[in-house]
DNA sequence: TGTACATCAGTGAACGCGCGTTCACTGATGTAC
DNA sequence: TGTACATCAGTGAACGCGCGTTCACTGATGTAC
């Protein structure tokens, strides 16, 4: 509403109002906790210029809506990156799975938007995100094969395809962590033993006999 | 747009125009496969009837979603109590995981608002929800008792609390439905084999070593 | 060094739309006398 | 048996809103000569 004063980019730097674009509807997803309040006329307000001008830099709401997806991926992944144990691959996949479900609950609109809502990515944006070796999900095969080497995962499971069993492992906490960041009035009583209790039973599942 | 011709419903049977108004509602909801397709305006144009004619009946448009919702559970319900094996509570356990998956991959949309979406009940909703043998989750916790009588189980699990241990089992078949759901493009090669394999990690996870 | 000009970042006004909701109403139907 | 009337199911028209998107434009800025 209280018009913003943002000066107009030097020539030749139109890109800087692309990156103030996502940063503003980023901002915008976790104000008001909804993915409807982030309108093509909103950002433009809260970024300080007329609504034409998002259309310099994004063909239509939902493009603008994919990039504020991919950057989720990308802070997301960066948390993943920094919570594994290098050393000790049982104790990264334990790690994994609490700052995953940590992030959830403390992301709740950005876990929605990249894991719960309609909006969906093409099925080659998905493949490109998944070979990559330094998204989320290529730090969790990265664990996966270290399981697979360390000789403690039961046979069927080290004879599974690593795509395969790390969307399982996935699923696992993603479970847990869709529920609470979507029906948050379920009455959970406590979300930190629950996800203890989830982690043992992955480990137990997971590993010989 | 077509208009729909309704007979005017006789005096004392008003009632039956709210049926009427939540099969539209549900049927607009499978057949659009959105939430937001089910407005005000397109029920009543479903049901051939003006819009403030849903206001007899529903005090307002999340009211009517919510008794949508309400509709799923008892539907939902229904294929869990069927799904299960009295006889045979491991046995009930794994089916109840397959009708569950399957329910999910079969009627997105109804798997979307009950689980997935931004509409959430108020605790006390859910607590009667959570609490009624004939529900869902009912029906899950009755499996849980089962199992537990059965000494099958890993100890650390029989002394869980049976609202905890169901949770953990729900979340785990949810988690790959939901994923299913929410991101149908995401390359998932073979779901069904993703589905067994999601099942014997819980058996897995579950049973006494 | 000065100036004409192309380029570029952004504007202002408007389009048509569908939405939830409110309001005063109408007219058929059952009921009381 | 006939009629006045209350009730009830639903209507018609309108409200104000915010939305995505398009269009022709403006005016500052860097550049070529």
């Amino acid at each position: 509403m209280t018009p913003v004063a943002r000066p107009r980019s030097r020539r030749g730097e139109g890109e800087r109002l692309r990156d103030e674009i996502l940063t503003a509807a980023d901002e915008l997803l976790v104000e008001t906790a909804s993915e409807d309040a982030v309108s093509i006329r909103a950002v433009a307000d809260a970024v300080g210029v007329t609504p034409p001008s998002i259309y310099r830099h994004f063909p239509d709401k939902t493009s603008l809506l994919v990039a504020v997806c991919l950057r989720s991926f990308d802070s997301f992944a960066e948390v993943m990156r920094d919570a594994r144990d290098p050393d000790d691959p049982l104790e990264s996949l334990r790690a994994l799975a609490l700052a995953y479900v940590r992030y959830g609950l403390e992301h709740p609109e950005h876990y929605r938007i990249m894991f719960l809502d309609r909006l969906d990515l093409s099925a080659e944006q998905y493949a490109e995100e998944l070979m990559s070796e330094s998204s989320s999900f290529g730090v969790l095969i990265e664990t996966v094969r270290s399981l697979k080497a360390s000789g403690i995962l039961r046979p069927e499971l080290v004879a599974m395809d690593d795509f395969h069993l790390g969307v399982l492992l996935w699923s696992s906490v993603h479970g847990l962590t869709s529920l609470f960041v979507a029906k948050p009035n379920l009455p959970w009583a406590d979300q930190e033993a629950l996800v203890d209790g989830a982690c043992d039973l992955i480990l137990n599942g997971v590993l010989k006999r």
